[in-house]
DNA sequence: ATGATTATGTGTACAAAGTACACAATGTTT
DNA sequence: AAACATTGTGTACTTTGTACACATAATCAT
C-alpha cells in the first residue's frame, strides 16, 4: 500500500476517503467446456441463503494484494487444478444490488478448457458441468455476465483459434464443426465449413485417420502451434 | 447495504472479510473529441505529486451507492456538462500498481463528443484536447487505457454509427470521410469510402448543399434518426 | 460376402463485398 | 476566361460467402 507524502491533492488518501473503500471487487469466471457436442459451463451451486437451489458462476473475491487477471487464474486453479489455460476479460459488471450481501463490484472472465483432460477437483454435486442452453436461471447477474460471454466467445472464435482449448490436440473436421456448432448454435454447411477453415490457415494435417470411429474414418489435424502459444493472456 | 441474516456461508459478510473491502473502484473515461481533421482527447493536469506535469484521463472513484455506468456519466457531466452522450465500457484495469497511493481499480469507458457544440466547463488549460497522435505520456496506466480504447473505437466505427457524436448533424461525405481518416489514422479511397458508407445503409441525403466552402459545395447528409437512437446505452 | 448404412471428401455457380483506379462537372479565385 | 480545388461517379478484378450433389471408404447386419 503505498503512502505517498505531500500530494499536491490526495485524491486517494485513505484516511480522507475512507468511504470509498467500501466497494468490494470479484471476478466470476465463465469456464467454457465441450462434450458430446454440446457447450458446456461450469457452475456451482449458491452457498447463498438468497440463492439457495440456484447455481452460480465460479467467483471470488479479488485480495487487496494481486492483479485482477491474476485473480481469475487463481480460482481457475483452485476450481479445476488448471494451470495453463485461456482466459479472458470480458466485462465489469457494478450495479449496485447485484450482490445481496453488499456493494460488490464483479469483472467476467471466461475461460475454454477441455472437459476430458481435466475431471479434477470436480468431484461433487456442488461443482458440475452444465449445458448452457439449458441454463434459464443463475444466482446474482450471472444470467446476464453467462450471456454476454457467450455472445463475446462467439465472436472470438470467428476471428481467433481459441477454439483448440475445447478439443484433444488431434481431431477430425467434423469435430472441429461440431464445436463450431455447439457455440453458435446453428447447424454449419460441411463444405462451406471446410472452405472457410483452410482460408483461416490455422490447421496442420497430421496425415493420421480417426480409428475409434464406426464408419468410414476422417483424417486427423491439429492447430499449428504457434497460433496455440500466442493464445496465452499472461 | 443489505444485511442479509442467517446465510448459510457468509462469503461475503463485512464483518468476516473486511480485509477485502481494501480495494478502491474507480473510472476513467476517455472522451474523444473531433477538431480540425484531428482526432482529439480530453485530458487533466494530473494532481497527483507523483505525476506532476504529467496529463491523465478524467477519472474518478465510484461512490458506494452508485452504479458502475453511472459513475462515467456523472465524471462525464462534471467535466463537460454533458447531458446526453454516447459512453461504453471498454476494459477494467487491475494490476495492483496501478495506482501510487493505493489499490485501485478501474473500468475504462470511452465517449464521442462534439467538441464544438461543448465548450462547456473547459475554461482553464489544466483540462483541454490533445490530438491523440501526439499523446505519448501518461499518468498511471492511462497511456494503456488510452490505446485498447482507441483500438475499441477503431472497431466500433467499422460496424456501428457511434461516429455520428463527433459530427454536427449535417455533414458532407467529405467530413465524415475525415473523421474516419482520423481515427484509423490512414487515408481512405473516396469512391470506395461512398460505396462502403452507402451500403451501410446510415445516411439520409438532405438535399442541401454545403455554403461555408470556397470550391464546389458537396451535399449535406444526417444520420438516420431511428440509429442515432439506439446508440445510447441508456 | 454382399448389400445397407453412415460419414468423408470434394467443386461449381452465383452473390456480396473489398480494392484499385480516372475523368468530367461545379463552383471559386484571380 | 483560365487556373484551381473539390465533388461526383463506374468498371474491372479479387476475395469472400453461400447454396448445393455425388462418388468413396469404412462398418454393420444378415
Amino acid at each position: 500500500m503505498a503512502k505517498s507524502s505531500n500530494l499536491k491533492t490526495a485524491a486517494l488518501e485513505k484516511s480522507s476517503h475512507l468511504e470509498y473503500f467500501k466497494i468490494a471487487v470479484s471476478v466470476d469466471c465463465v469456464i467454457f467446456g465441450y462434450e458430446e457436442k454440446e457447450l458446456k459451463v461450469l457452475l456451482i451451486k449458491s452457498d447463498l441463503k438468497e440463492f439457495a437451489g440456484s447455481y452460480s458462476l465460479l467467483g471470488d473475491l479479488v485480495r487487496p494484494d494481486e492483479d485482477l487477471d491474476k485473480a481469475s487464474y487463481r480460482i481457475l486453479k483452485e476450481r479445476t487444478d488448471l494451470d495453463d489455460v485461456f482466459l479472458q476479460q470480458v466485462h465489469t459488471f457494478g450495479a449496485v444490488n447485484r450482490h445481496p450481501s453488499g456493494r460488490v463490484v464483479s469483472t467476467a472472465y471466461y475461460s475454454l478448457v477441455n472437459i476430458n483432460n481435466h475431471k479434477l477437483k470436480i468431484n461433487n454435486n456442488d461443482l458440475r458441468w452444465h449445458t448452457v442452453k439449458n441454463v434459464h436461471k443463475l444466482a446474482f447477474d450471472h444470467k446476464e455476465i453467462l450471456a454476454t460471454s457467450l455472445l463475446h466467445l462467439r465472436g472470438q472464435i470467428e476471428e481467433h483459434p481459441v477454439i483448440h482449448n475445447l478439443l484433444d490436440e488431434k481431431f477430425s473436421l467434423r469435430e472441429l464443426q461440431e464445436v463450431y456448432e455447439a457455440i453458435l448454435n446453428t447447424p454449419l454447411d460441411r463444405r462451406n465449413f471446410r472452405k472457410k477453415i483452410t482460408l483461416k490457415n490455422w490447421l496442420v494435417d497430421l496425415n493420421e485417420m480417426e480409428d475409434n470411429v464406426s464408419h468410414r474414418p476422417g483424417k486427423l489435424y491439429k492447430f499449428k502451434p504457434k497460433l496455440i502459444k500466442n493464445n496465452k493472456l499472461a
